[in-house]
DNA sequence: CTGAAAGCGCTAACAA
DNA sequence: TTGTTAGCGCTTTCAG
């Protein structure tokens, strides 16, 4: 139904191939011709069949973007920061959710493949070996997650990780709990290993919870759990987790930070909303996207480079953390002054 | 490089059709040839190109959905929904997003066009006349908009905003802001004429402040202009709005709901976690996603339906209202307590 | 059941 | 500067 190349060149009559060049390479058409064509292309409401183009160029100019859950409120400043550098480069982003679904993160690559240029993974569940297998279909950049062979940007979270276990144990903690993520989140073993390292290091004892779902429901319903665990500090796989498990935690009658102190990941925009304003680990999400993109975008000139980028994390504390039992500076001061205390 | 059907066809000593059939009509073709043909496919790592595929098919089996903002936590449900939908009915959901910007819209629907069977447009905010242009390009389905001759569905928020404004001028409210939404939002039209003939029909005033960002800076931004404003209570385009403004007034010392009752529009999860609790309308996002998808796909089928399904809202009482100065059963008792008097 | 041939809408050498 | 030709990877008649 709508018009093809062939019908503006009947319409103009000049040769199918003078159109294409219109629209592809104008300086090489005679600018009377060129416009007369224009003129034939708009009148007959003419637009290149952009998949047809691809399938003879190889070029979509678009770019894939999975995320594991659309919902998640960290995902959003990461896709943001993508669209936007895609934009600068001619790109286009098109979003997919895979609902924290190994398998439809499968399905979904195949039926991304032709349609985009390359896709980028962000926090991918499924296995290595089908993430390098599905690399030969279409190109890859992985986010959140080390594959060998393949061009990843990570955001340093097992160093944000050690940085809340200090934090933490700083303030006087001694018996934390992890809460980790889901099963097959290379982000929740990083945190698991850092959190374990950085633990040990100070004497503590950490408690791993989980695998959970990562969502509120997900922190929310560990409440009870984290309550017989008997901890007085708790490192949450992210953010709202951790604002899920302040809830749970305050339906049981116990208080952050006063009874636990909570620290979640990801710093995301909630967290600053939230009574009290969580203590997290912020991660850079926007540089990851930039980053991302431009990965992606020249990993086609140049084959070689499957450079891995880490993104530096910080801590940034707010009012979910007070001193433990052991601190320094006795509890009952802010965390802040325990903070200081503990350097001095 | 990936292996194509030729490939196949000559390492399986058959024509390329078969390995054609094999993969797009398994049941015409020998059971033995068949295994063969997979097997080979499977040894080259071969996948068939769905763009070549759809080139000639005219099926992609993937819908676009373009959203204004994907950070606003009212899609992702909608979103969710109509990948649900689309998944069962073997097609997949392609998201982009437009940063509220019309310009974007477009381009995105040509960038969308040949890659999907379809677009979904939500909350779009260019003109009507574009949108009708584009409609020749790309199936469209509209949402949250009324364009004449697209299928469209619409969550009712003229009736919401009607039943908010009777909630707050039952409560004794005479005084009444509206803060509106962006310019170009078919949602924000709707609900200024709705509130105002609600407003009208109370004997209230409507005072229409905007237009302004769909965002909570754009609800924290107007807090100061809704005090010199001198009203008793306010809608917000939105609740992301709603939310803001109460932090904004918050933040002049201005107490929601004793001094000022506020209200939202969306239900989004976000509002039964706020202090207030956040009285808003719910519209049914989910329904609207999976209605979306089933109109644009039997829409393909039967050519002639381009119904425009109305999906009902309703309001959700919580703690961001109370009775204004003229509340019949007087100012300090609660809403629900209130609302039980105006019923009496 | 399988092969041959045409062609989806477009681009890219190569000639003219 | 323009036309000619070949073909991207696949499906789909139509014969055989």
């Amino acid at each position: 139904m709508p018009a093809t190349i062939r019908d503006v060149a009947r319409a103009c009559g000049v040769h199918i191939s003078t159109v294409s060049r219109t629209f592809s390479a104008p300086h090489l058409v005679n600018p009377e011709t060129r416009g007369r064509v224009l003129a034939c292309a708009e009148h007959l409401g003419y637009r290149p069949n952009k998949a047809a183009r691809a399938l003879i160029t190889g070029r979509t100019h678009n770019i894939g973007l999975m995320v594991a859950d659309i919902a998640n409120p960290f995902f959003p400043p990461l896709i943001k920061a993508a669209e936007s550098q895609a934009r600068h480069r001619d790109y286009h982003i098109f979003v997919t959710d895979t609902n924290e679904d190994p398998s439809v993160e499968e399905e979904l690559v195949h039926a991304l493949a032709k349609q985009v240029d390359g896709v980028l993974l962000c926090s991918p569940r499924m296995s290595n070996s089908l993430i390098e297998q599905l690399s030969r279909e279409v190109p890859l950049v992985v986010i959140n997650r080390q594959v060998t062979g393949l061009p990843a940007v990570v955001m340093d979270v097992g160093q944000g990780a050690r940085l809340a276990i200090e934090h933490l144990t700083g303030l006087g903690h001694r018996e934390i709990a992890l809460l980790s993520g889901p099963r097959g989140s290379w982000t929740s073993r990083e945190i698991r290993r850092a959190a374990g390292a950085a633990a040990r290091a100070a004497e503590a004892t950490l408690t791993v919870l989980g695998p959970n779902p990562p969502t509120e429901d997900g922190g929310q319903s560990m409440a009870d759990q984290v309550r017989r665990a008997e901890v007085t500090a708790v490192l949450a796989y992210n953010d709202l987790m951790a604002i899920g498990l302040i809830e749970g935690l305050d339906a049981l009658g116990i208080r952050v930070p006063q009874d636990i102190s909570v620290v979640g990941i990801d710093d995301i925009s909630l967290s600053r909303l939230t009574r009290p304003k969580l203590t997290t680990v912020a991660t850079p999400t926007a540089a990851a996207g930039r980053t991302a993109v431009d990965m992606l975008l020249q990993h086609g000139d140049d084959r070689r480079t499957t450079a891995q980028v880490t993104l530096q994390t910080e801590l940034v504390i707010r009012d979910s953390t007070s001193p433990g039992p052991h601190c320094p500076a006795g509890p009952g001061s802010t965390a802040a002054a325990a903070l200081e205390g503990v350097a001095s």
